[in-house]
DNA sequence: AATCGTAGTGTTTTT
DNA sequence: CACTACGATT
């Protein structure tokens, strides 16, 4: 059979072994997706197996996306029916089927780290607890914890002579309480509650075992423990589970992953065949060797080691810059000297290369450099468009109508834009509704029935709520995208914005157009979008699955957001101690383990020409610190690495920036000459172009139709981002959206 | 209630 | 240095 073809023997046998449980050990670039969707299609063609028996898990939707793809590829439209996805998404259709036996109602909202953090801190307010004691992030990340290990308020037992945990303990406890009364869930409790489902509940189990006949999960080094139950739980039965992962690859533990689940797995499941994928696709030997070498220092790893039969090769190599300044230079100059004018890679473009780095506060030196030079780029990860203010502002309103209970959402806007509603009403409110045990948004109607209100606040508050009712009465007739751009009228959020007139605000108006566009065309796909489902699929979409690689522009992440990608040519900067092997507070044996497997996962996404560089010194919290060299770097094969001259430094006379004074004199200079208008006249119809960079240079003389004419002094950013700093004759120094600033280009 | 200014504080990684 | 949380001001 064809499919079977395309296989070394170690993936055949992947594929192959179908019944009972197998585990498979896939390294880096050795074909793990491959292997996922042949026996998906091996099940369904081979074995008969039905679409809908098959389930298969992802971290991300980027990945459950890209598995379907490949799946319908190799089975056209036989693969209809095949339920792929992750397990947050997975975990929020279950619970939107069944939490009503869970005491929520079925059109439950899920609350981001954010709603999480408002209501995290609303909850320790009423318990009266000291901010600077109790840190609001630390209670987070603790309960966070005690979701992924199953663990609900009542199990919870605290130290009796630890204060933190005992207060945790409380906050724990009220927290949940008050996000049922919301009808919301966080993050943690799409899974914890699943399990609980599940335990509580066997016919609902039972009926997803039912359908999960055949059960797949991908990246099993990152599961946690309650994701682990939950596998464990949907195979118990039939036991047919493969489990794909890498050890090496896990990057996760921070947040709860358990390399144990992986290495235990065979103990957990007797008799599970293991198959190890050691072959490489993706790397020539040298990057492949450099990768091997480093890893094989962790000590609690599975042994194995990748071999390809790729080409050697080109050597690694290795700068040492000056500071991240410099650094960025390197990468630079790399970029357009080397990389695209090389005449042996006549095919290599922006969209081939990558730079990776630990912390996303290191993008800005290599941001700058790149716009100065004007290389396209995209950032992965980062400012993600749904957690911006006005962005949560909007789908705030829109999970109040979905889910009237939702007091997070209703706090939220209920001053925005200004009502003149304050603090002190909502708390007041706060306290009636709590009384009468009745969701924030009732408690307000009610109290619109009694008359211990100001008359000034009732008034307002009924108008708020009056707008609400409409919203939902509405909700029910028109179409996503129409009952936003209602609402956006009606309650004067987009007016207040435009009056504000910023170029803060208008960026906020566009973000607001594009959420405008997206539910458009969302609209225009699917048959129909149910405000529900539209607030899962943004709840759970992540940067990774918004990162399109269609547009030509050098890729730049954190390590961890490289893991599952791969570039021709690869960067990884900042090689220091401290950096590369992060510090924080209480170093573990396993911290630096993990930060070692993160350097590999980056060395690993290399599939032709590796680049490292680390910066002698660099500036954190504005401070120079001099780093010592990663001891990463010590553990490359010296024969493998070949080390990039420092380039002699420029007169920086030739630097780009120049004072905005001399910008503003200059240009009052020349506009005392009366000719100028003609010359305006003939410049007129430049057209600045829509798409790509604007070619605005700094120094450029341009117009607007405000502010006058004006110097640009500055230029930041790229394409419908791009800011420009100009100084206007008349109104000095202005920071705009190139793209909303409607410019001229006299010069 | 809303806006403005300042002091203090903190940078890992994110489904 | 950059952000935010809080306090003082109108």
């Amino acid at each position: 059979m064809s499919l079977l073809n395309d296989l070394n023997p170690a993936q055949r046998k992947a594929v192959l072994e179908t019944e009972g449980s197998l585990l498979v050990f896939a390294g880096a670039g050795s074909g793990k997706t491959r292997v996922l969707t042949y026996r998906i299609a091996y099940l369904i063609q081979e074995k008969g197996v039905s679409p809908r028996n098959i389930f298969a898990v992802t971290f991300t939707n980027k990945a459950a996306n890209e598995m379907r793809e490949r799946v319908e590829h190799l089975l056209g439209s036989s693969a209809r029916g095949i339920w792929i996805s992750t397990f947050h998404s997975a975990c929020a259709r279950i619970l939107r089927g069944h939490i009503d036996r869970l005491g929520f109602g079925k059109n439950f909202v899920i609350y981001d780290e954010d709603d999480q953090e408002r209501h995290l801190k609303t909850v320790m307010k009423e318990l009266d607890l000291d901010f600077k004691m109790f840190h609001p992030r630390a209670m987070q990340s603790r309960i966070d914890r005690l979701k992924n290990e199953g663990m609900m308020p009542e199990q919870y037992k605290p130290s009796p002579f630890n204060i933190f945990e005992k207060r945790l303990a409380l906050v724990y406890q009220k927290y949940q309480e008050d996000l049922r009364r919301n009808n919301g869930v966080d993050f943690g409790d799409l899974l914890l509650f699943v399990t609980l489902l599940f335990r509580k509940f066997p016919d609902v189990l039972g009926s997803y075992q039912n359908l999960c006949r055949y059960v797949m999960v991908d990246e099993f080094q990152d599961t946690n423990l309650i994701q682990y139950q939950l596998i464990r739980h949907l195979v118990e039965g039939h036991r047919n589970v493969c489990v794909v992962g890498d050890d090496d690859q896990s990057i996760y533990r921070w947040r709860g992953a358990e390399v144990g689940n992986i290495l235990n797995f065979e103990r957990d499941f007797p008799g599970t065949k293991v198959v190890t994928l050691e072959q490489n696709y993706r790397s020539t030997q040298h990057i492949l060797e450099a990768a091997n070498h480093v890893v094989k220092k962790n000590r609690f790893r599975k042994e194995k080691a990748l071999w390809t039969e790729n080409p050697e090769g080109e050597l690694l190599t290795l700068y040492v810059a000056e500071d991240e300044e410099d650094e960025a230079r390197f990468v630079v100059r790399k970029i357009s000297n080397d990389i695209l004018s090389n005449p042996e890679e006549s095919n290599r473009a922006y969209r081939h290369i990558a730079i990776f780095y630990r912390i996303n506060a290191q993008s800005r030196a290599l941001e700058e450099e790149l716009v100065k030079h004007q290389i396209p780029y995209t950032i992965v990860g980062g400012l993600k468009f749904y957690e911006r203010k006005e962005i949560k502002d909007i789908l705030a309103y829109l999970k109040l109508i979905a889910n009237p209970s939702d007091g997070i959402s209703l706090k939220r806007i209920i001053n925005q834009p200004p009502r003149g509603i304050g603090e002190k009403t909502m708390e007041r409110i706060a306290v009636f509704s709590k009384e009468k045990g009745l969701p924030l948004y009732e408690g307000m109607r009610e109290a619109l029935k009694e008359d211990w209100l100001p008359s000034g606040s009732k008034e307002r508050i009924g108008g708020f709520v009056r707008l609400i009712e409409e919203f939902s009465e509405e909700a029910k007739t028109l179409s996503l995208s129409q009952l936003t751009l209602t609402l956006l009228a009606r309650t004067g959020y987009l007016e207040r914005l435009k009056e504000e007139g910023t170029d803060e605000a208008l960026s906020r108006v566009e973000n607001i157009d594009e959420l405008v566009n997206v539910l458009t065309e969302l609209e225009q796909g699917e048959d129909q979008v149910s405000l529900e489902t539209f607030l899962e699929k943004v709840s759970l979409v992540t940067d990774v699955d918004l990162y399109v690689d269609k547009e030509n522009r050098v890729s730049l992440m954190t390590l961890h957001c490289a893991k599952g990608l791969e570039f021709p040519v690869v960067f990884i900067v900042g090689m220091e101690e401290g950096l590369l092997p992060h510090y924080r507070k209480g170093e573990e044996a396993e911290d630096l383990e993990e930060e070692r497997r993160l350097c590999y996962v980056g060395i690993t996404r290399a599939k032709k020409k590796l680049y490292l560089s680390r910066a002698e010194e660099r500036s954190t919290f504005g401070v120079g610190r001099a780093n010592l060299p990663s001891r990463f770097l010590d553990e490359l094969p010296y024969e493998l690495m070949q080390m990039e001259e420092r380039e002699r430094r420029r007169d920086s006379l030739f630097s780009q920036e120049t004072h905005w004074l001399d910008d503003f004199n200059q240009s009052g200079n020349e506009m005392d000459f009366p000719m100028q208008e003609s010359r305006f006249s003939e410049k007129q119809d430049i057209v600045i172009s829509p798409d790509g960079f604007y070619p605005l240079r700094t120094g450029m003389r341009v117009r607007h139709p405000q502010f006058g004419d004006g110097r640009v002094k500055s230029i930041e950013g790229m394409n419908e981002n791009q800011k420009a700093t100009i100084v206007f004759r008349t109104e000095g120094p202005k920071r705009l959206k190139v793209r909303y600033a409607n410019l001229e280009i006299l010069e």
